[in-house]
Parts: C-alpha cells; structure tokens; sequence
DNA sequence: GATCTTTTTGCAACCGGTTGCAAAAAGATT
DNA sequence: AATCTTTTTGCAACCGGTTGCAAAAAGATC
C-alpha cells in the first residue's frame, strides 16, 4: 500500500542505507546519490515513516499533553499554545483528557505503550504525585501550572500561588477595604490552598482587617454563583478575592442580580486573566498569570530533560501583576 | 533499558510469539502458559510498545485532530468531547493546530509520518478542500463542523447550516420584527454563506420585512462588538441573528453600553449554544448545535471509514433548535 | 601511475513487536 | 495402546526503518 523505503531504494538504484542517509540530518551521502534518491522519493510521494525510525533511534517526537482542565476558557488558550509551541519545535502533542480519573496508572501505561520522548502535565488542581508517576515511570515529566514546593520531585513551572495570594490581600487593603474574604475553589486543589495561604499570611500583618474565607464546590461560573449567592444573604465583605476568573464572573453576576453594585457596593479581583476578562461586558480585574511564558518555559525544560533525563527536578516560577479593570475600586489615596 | 517481550520471554521460560500471544486478543495459548506469561510481565512491569506492534498490524490507534479554532469557547467543549470518545475507543488524538496554516500540505505529510489511522478535521471555517487533501493521500478523514454539499467527496458531520439561517429568520419573524439583520462572521467562511444564504431565504416569503447583512471580521468578541457599534451608529435592525454565540456576546455589549435595551430595543439570536451562553449574565437567547450528538458520529463514522476506507462520502446533519433565553422577546400572540 | 587518505556505499544485524507454518504436545476415540 | 484430531508452541521471516563496519570508490600526494 504505502511507498516504503525499499521502493525507492529500487527505483534510484541504491541501496536502502544510501534512502535512510538522504533523510537523515548529517549522514555521510554524495550529492549525486542524493540527487536520484530525491528525485525517485518525489517520484513515489515517499515520505519517511516517523513510527518505523523511532523504533531504532529512541525518538518518537510524541509528547503527552495531560489535563484535567477541559471546562475552564483559559485551558483553550493554553491548548492553542502548547500544540503551537511544540509544532515549533517539531514535536506532536498526544492529549490526554483526565477528566474522571484521579489515578495516574493509566496514563502512564497509556503514554508508555507509546513511548512517548517525555510528558507535561498541565493542570493547577492535580496533586505532585500525579506527576511523580511519570517520572517514577522514566518519563521525562513537567508539571506546568503546578504546585511550588521546596524539595520538588519533579520539574514545576507555574506561578507563585502564595505570592498571588498575598498580592491579591495587598491591591485589597491598599483601596481601603476593612472586611475582605477569599473566594476559593475546591479546598483539596493545591493551588487553591497556596492561594488562600498568602491571603492569609498578608492579613496577619493586618489584625484590625476583617476577614473570611470560603469554597465554592468547583472551579465554575455555578459554582462561584451559588456560593456569592449564599455569602450574601449574611453580611458580605467589601472585597472578595476569588481564586479563578470563571469563580469571578460567576460571583460578580450573583451581586449584581442582588441589585448591589461593583465595584461600589463590593469589589471583586480574580485570578489569571483569561481572554473573557478583558471583555467589556466583563471587565474584570484580575492577577494576570503569564500563560505564554509559563507555556514557553515548560516545553523548553521538557525538551531539556529529554536530552538530559537525569536533570535535576527545578521549579520556574512568573511573576503576575495585577491587571486593573473595572470590578474594584481605585486605590485609596489615604492608604499609607 | 525498557523492558522487551524477550526480556519477558527469557524469564518465563517460553518463545516471543507465546509472550505475543497472551497479549493479542483471541491469540491461541494455553491457560498454563498464559499464568506463567502475566506472572512474569508483571514482575517485570512489562507493558507491550503500541508502537512496534503498529508496524506489523498496520493500525497505530492514532487518530489525527486537526483544527483551527482555538479561540472560540465552544471548542473546548469540543475538544474535551473528542477526546474522551476516542479514547473510550481506545483512540489516541493527536493534536494539529492549525492556526495560522491554510495548506493542508503540510499537516497531510505529518499524520502519514505518524501512520496515523484516520483524521478528524473539526473546523466550520476550513474549506472542504482541506480535509480532501487527506483523502487523496490515502487516510480515512471525517470532516467535523463542516459544510454540506449535495455530492461530498469526504465525510461530513455537522449541521444544517442553511436551515439554521432559516430557523433564525423564522423565529424573529414570530416574535413580529418587522426589519431583521443578520451579523456574520468573516464572508469567506463557508459555515457564514450558508447560514446567510438561509436567512435571507426565509425572507424572500416575507417581501414586507426589511431585511439586512453585514459581516465582522472575525468569529470574536472584537469584531461582533465593532460591528455592532458600527451598525449602531445609523438605523440599526430590530433584531439581529449573530453567526455565533461570541459573535452575540460582542454585539451585546455594544448594545448595552449604547444604552439600549435588550430584548426591548434590540433583540439577539446567537448560534451554538456554548455553555456560557447560559450564564446567567449572558442569558443567549440562541440556537443549539447537538455538539456532543456531532462529535459522536464523527468518531463512528471516523472508526467505519477506517473498517472500510472504501465507503461512500456521507453526510450526517443533525437537527438544530431555538434554546429561549432573556435576548429575544417572546413569541408574538398576534402572528399568524 | 602508484600509494596513501578520505569519503561513500552496501551488507547485515538490529529496534520491538506479529504471524504463517510445521512440528510437538495434548486430548479424543476406538 | 494405537490412531486420529485438535490445540499449543517455536522457528523464522517480516513490518519500515537505522547504523556499525568493512569494502569500494574517489581524491590527494608524490
């Protein structure tokens, strides 16, 4: 069926190393063999078969994509970016969607059947181990958008969850708010606990400062909705900030549907400034997480780790910044 | 360093072929041998390489999904949809992203690289030229989201576009607009000619209604609220049919900030149904494509071409329907 | 033109599996 | 126990490539 490398072999004459030669980067062929070898390979439309040579030379060129984030807007934006990242670098992304499965047995075996050169685990709610099941498999892994530890098994490239937490506490009181609380997703994401973490942390500087914390049930508009929609039927705070954009906009439509205003009766900051929150109709101020950078980074320390599997586990780490909108108010001038 | 069939051979004590064959399905062996096979793969961790085994049985399990819409939410819906059909088959995609590519040359070269054993192309805006190009060269494909044409040359999974523009003509004309436009995306795309080609079909019954056309630059939320404010700035329609739900969501919000009042003063009907278009703060009155009814079929039919390539291009359309929400005023008691 | 280097080439073995075929083993029948 | 069937097994060739090695060809030097 398929034109093999026998086939052209036979057609140019040669042998089938003098074919290999001809498309292999740096082998040791004359121009003149080259030459009718080309000419025979366009003749027949022959194009190496990628599978056939990982076979000897231990390269596949596959990279598992592994996420659990399929409902969250900002994922399609890190999709975009990662199957155009590693296209780039002539790689080929082999998404796995984990969706229901909490258990990494299966996708390693999976990834593993297809020798894939190494993995990235994209996602800020899986826990270390989910990562440190790829490694222990011997497969160069990544989690990007994960969690920052100090002893790191594995390579995490992501932001400062604690940091932001303690930001988002700052731009807060910074404007003046006496009573602010967070707004979680689900207590047992990692990210979700740095988060809540930091905003703490920032307010124990602050005693005289009101505060709260809570989770809603997932990281959803519904979920930061109802839950809005339960903290507002006791005193609210003046501030909320909410661990994800999605949790925002689903926060900010349950305040306005209470008939108060944002940012005047509460403020609302959210987290990773996906592409919606620059809408107009959304307008949200949020932490901006730099998914370009964090994405770049993650496919270059994969592909280090490919070429050097031993490489010790690092942590890269971005800066984020706050992006001002329209869902809480100025900086207090009288603030210190 | 992997671990090898021989390698499980040798500690079990028998040939390859009996370590082969306790792992294909309906392969002769016996119980005995089988217990000493799985005794020693486990002990060894031995999991067979999909991909060795591929060159001899001509099937990879690899299914190509290309697309180029990365920045319309429905296609996280979409992807996240994909992938777990395929992989419920035991299916592996690989991802191609399109985005700045219109030559299929390219992409058709890299899936045969990889021998993968069929594509999906879910795109509405690729012409159907592109997912011929994968015909030609051999590879099963199915055409996702892709236009309808009376004699296809590949297969088409999707919806009826031309009956959509209908039905969204239909339903404004019931709610007794008396002047109705329709707000596309970019002309060239083909999902875009047909829904316009149905609306103003609709229309010719309906000589007394005024009716009008324009066209954003883009399938986002930029360019339906450019357009908008543009169309705003002279008589603009009653109500409009928006080509797509982010489309809608843009136009909305230069309603909204004109001061105008939806559905009151100007109605909307998008087209999709992603799930923000029930956010409660969205509201989209609009019309449902059964994407998960699409992507299914597609996958059938993907997984039937694949069983026997010589089948007969085919079309699949599946119904659409008006999902009633807060951006068109109730049907019209007074119409006929 | 003879001799020494360097480059190019083909052979053959290998990557990790599958599979047709014939021999061996097991089971059935008398 | 002898014979016939059926099942199980291993051998060897193959899938489509790559690569170490030694021989052949080309080029350099005198």
């Amino acid at each position: 069926m398929a034109v093999t490398l026998r086939d052209v072999a036979v057609r140019a004459g040669v042998s089938r190393s003098a074919v290999s030669r001809t498309f292999t980067e740096g082998a040791s062929v004359s121009a003149k063999t080259r030459a009718k070898v080309e000419k025979a390979a366009a003749e027949l439309r022959y194009s190496p078969n990628a599978i056939a040579s990982s076979l000897t030379t231990g390269r596949t060129k596959l990279i598992g994509l592994v996420s659990n984030n399929f409902h969250n807007p900002l994922f399609l934006e890190v999709f975009d970016l990662f199957t155009r990242g590693l296209q780039e670098r002539g790689l080929r992304p082999l998404l796995v969607n984990l969706s229901n499965e909490t258990d990494p047995a299966n996708s390693v075996r999976m990834l593993r059947q297809y020798s894939v050169d190494g993995v990235i685990v994209a996602s800020s709610t899986l826990p270390p181990s989910f990562a440190e099941a790829f490694r222990d498999a011997g497969v160069p892994v990544v989690h990007s958008f994960g969690r920052y530890t100090t002893s790191p098994h594995v390579h995490v490239v992501g932001i400062d969850n604690i940091a932001c937490g303690r930001m988002a506490a700052e731009a807060l009181i910074a404007r003046g708010h006496r009573s602010i609380a967070f707004l979680g997703g689900p207590e047992k994401a990692t990210s979700t606990q740095d988060r809540a973490g930091g905003f703490l942390d920032a307010l124990s500087r602050h005693p005289d400062i009101k505060v709260g914390i809570s989770y809603a049930s997932a990281y959803s508009f519904d979920a930061g909705r109802a839950e809005m929609q339960r903290l507002l039927q006791n005193t609210p705070a003046e501030a909320y900030f909410c661990g994800d954009d999605v949790l925002s906009i689903g926060a900010l439509s349950a305040i306005r549907d209470a008939g108060l205003r944002v940012p005047d009766d509460i403020g609302i900051i959210g987290l990773n400034d996906m592409e919606m929150a620059r809408w107009e109709n959304i307008n949200l101020t949020t932490i901006r997480q730099p998914v370009a950078q964090i994405i770049g980074a993650s496919i270059d320390l994969a592909v280090e780790t490919i070429q050097n599997p031993d490489r010790h586990p690092e942590t890269r780490l971005f800066p984020c910044r706050v992006i001002e909108r329209g869902t809480l108010r100025p900086v207090s001038p009288m603030q210190p």
